[in-house]
DNA sequence: GATGAATGAGCGTTCATTCAT
DNA sequence: GATGAATGAACGCTCATTCAT
């Protein structure tokens, strides 16, 4: 994902043999970066896992990276449809304690189901080429989980905390993310997944929500 | 920085030209990754760039991974020192959120000296051989960070809110961090530096600290 | 060939386009060996005189090391092919003299055939890594011959000489291969081929073999 | 001691200081070859051990090589010293097999006071630079050692069995050497010193010396 | 003489990528 | 489309040797 994005995306696979093949190669990558690491995501292993030849796989695939690039995607996706769906109209009868913590957790599950992957796709996310157009899925990305965010302050207009709407999400996206993924690394004493949860439940509707009730609260 | 650490350390430079030719890696290696990116940082640029051989390089670092590893511990005891100083006993007569303030701001002028540096140390631990040892030195960092954030919501009791002090310090030195990362890479619009600062600021005070004038403040 | 065989063997080449470049790496191989000495067996020059690239190389052979022991392993059969035919039962009416002159003659055209190569194999031998695994198909090999050698001593039983058979085969063993090879680099006057064989055939045959008339022959 | 040969020799050392100088690097590159292996023979590592500089080390040997070659001057002399006085006409009244035995167990000496030396001194003279100057010395130690053995077999005129004592001294040298040396890496069960010194005496002495009571021995 | 920091040619090796079959 | 043998640029690193101090 890092290097050079060279020519025109490969066609996008149409054939039910293509899907198969692709995900193939999606999950042998998965499943590596999981199991052995992100050193042992060559594409001759991925190849080698998925079934495929070398060749085959770049068939399908421009490049190494974009085969990080697709996953990239599909995680962006899911995030964005997990955040769709608990952010949506339907929900917002919840409160906003409910509604935030729904997110946290499913963006863990989404974490704990490949912490390899979401770990490569961190630091591919970091080791853009200086200037390169990298930042570019990602930032759409941001703008996406933004507007997302906004729809759903804007509906608790009454309680909503912050003016800089972009700037909220910014911070509370990378925040929420980089404490879990340091945790699949870390694992520091007196942090379990419920914890963890609990704190960055806290750490979110602190900032973005307000509180009225945090005089009563002081005994804890 | 990655792997093995393989032999005893070099022998610590001792003479006037070794400490310059030391000097003379770190500047180069910084300035690489600043201006080139993390994949110019190669053995031979760095050795170039500072204008010794490439033998002079192994004489004063065991590896590649060594010279990462002291930039690593030099960033760790200059954000530490930081720290220390701001959130000392002389300095707790300020408000909380002059405190917090203060370590923001100086946490952000350390990033904004050599984001590149910081891009590949964020990278770096991240990096982690499958099950390693690395991150030994990263978690020690952590500790001390903790143990520092401890004294200072110890020494404000009455209004400290977090039981769970290890897995707060936790959080907002990742939370923090990662936004701050974040902007070196994208940037985005509405977010430049005292904006950054203040949600910071915000972000880590509510999560802290209690504050009393929350009801009075829900007109905002 | 002295460290350490890190990764599983690589796949045993099945086509017949395989077989060619192993070929042709082995022939590559031998012939620096013969023509420009040791230290010009490097994995780069080995890949250009065999015609392919370093990568092809590394496609057959997981180390330098690889190489050399796949070699020696060939040697070996060659030269434990020989034995056993010799010494065979079927050759065993025949007089010892003329079956240890058979035994030394078809050595000393191995010996002939590649001396450059045979000197390597010879300092690879010694070369051990300290205390290391390598004379695990060394010792295997002179198991081997020592198996062979007491096969021919026990046919021979009313002649033979030696009560400590083991001892025997190595003693003999080691030191024909070293006089040839010694001949191959020294070259000393008075020591042609056919009188380096005398010798050996000697050496060996009073040694191993009783010599009834050895009182007779006195007056030499 | 494999390499080029370059300039002149240094200048002998004469002072005292210089000869402990010597003695030290000497001794150094023993205690390596002994303990840490070929490999460890470093010329870093040798001027360490030896505790003076690498640019002292150069002072006294022009190369590497050159340290190598004084060692293997310094064993020539040793083995020639030995047999001369065993074979010396003062010891001449005793039986061949006293004489031989002799010889066997002080090379045996010689052998095992340095295993690392002697197989470090063995793979160099393998190693000759293709069509190098490097048997120079070899063949001058092989001349010598001739002079002595044909001297020996000379004095025992009416049981001397071979008729060409080049030939003969040339093999049992090699063979020899060979044995003891091979014994060194291999250690083969069945072969302790005593069994390897028998064996040798043995072959040594059925080879060169007649052995009239072959025939009353046949029992064995 | 002694020192040891500096040198740099050259080594073994990896892995993303291509292309003839 | 699929295959996998072939490619080769590029990397990290070693160590014998030099030379300014």
């Amino acid at each position: 994902m890092t290097r050079k994005t060279k020519n025109a995306p490969r066609n996008p696979p149409r054939q039910a043999r293509s899907q198969a093949t692709v995900s193939a190669i999606f999950d042998a990558t998965t499943r590596i970066l999981d199991r052995e690491g992100a050193e042992a995501a060559t594409t001759t292993r991925i190849a080698a896992v998925a079934g495929v030849s070398i060749g085959t796989l770049y068939q399908y695939f421009a490049d190494r990276d974009a085969i990080l690039d697709a996953l990239q995607e599909r995680e962006f996706d899911r995030a964005l449809a997990l955040m769709s769906d608990v952010l949506s109209d339907r929900h917002l009868a919840r409160s906003p304690r409910a509604t935030v913590t729904a997110v946290v957790r499913g963006l863990g599950e989404l974490y704990a189901a490949c912490p390899g992957l979401q770990r490569a796709l961190a630091i591919d996310a970091l080791s853009t080429t200086h200037g390169g157009p990298k930042p570019a899925r990602v930032e759409a990305f941001d703008m996406r989980i933004i507007a997302i965010v906004r729809h759903f302050l804007g509906a608790m207009h009454a309680t909503a905390r912050r003016s800089n709407v972009e700037a909220a999400a910014f911070v509370v996206h990378h925040a929420v993310r980089a404490v879990m993924l340091a945790r699949l690394l870390e694992r520091p004493a007196g942090l379990d997944e419920k914890a963890l949860e609990a704190e960055l439940v806290d750490l979110v509707l602190r900032y973005l929500v307000e509180e009225p009730r945090a005089v009563k609260r002081r005994a804890r």
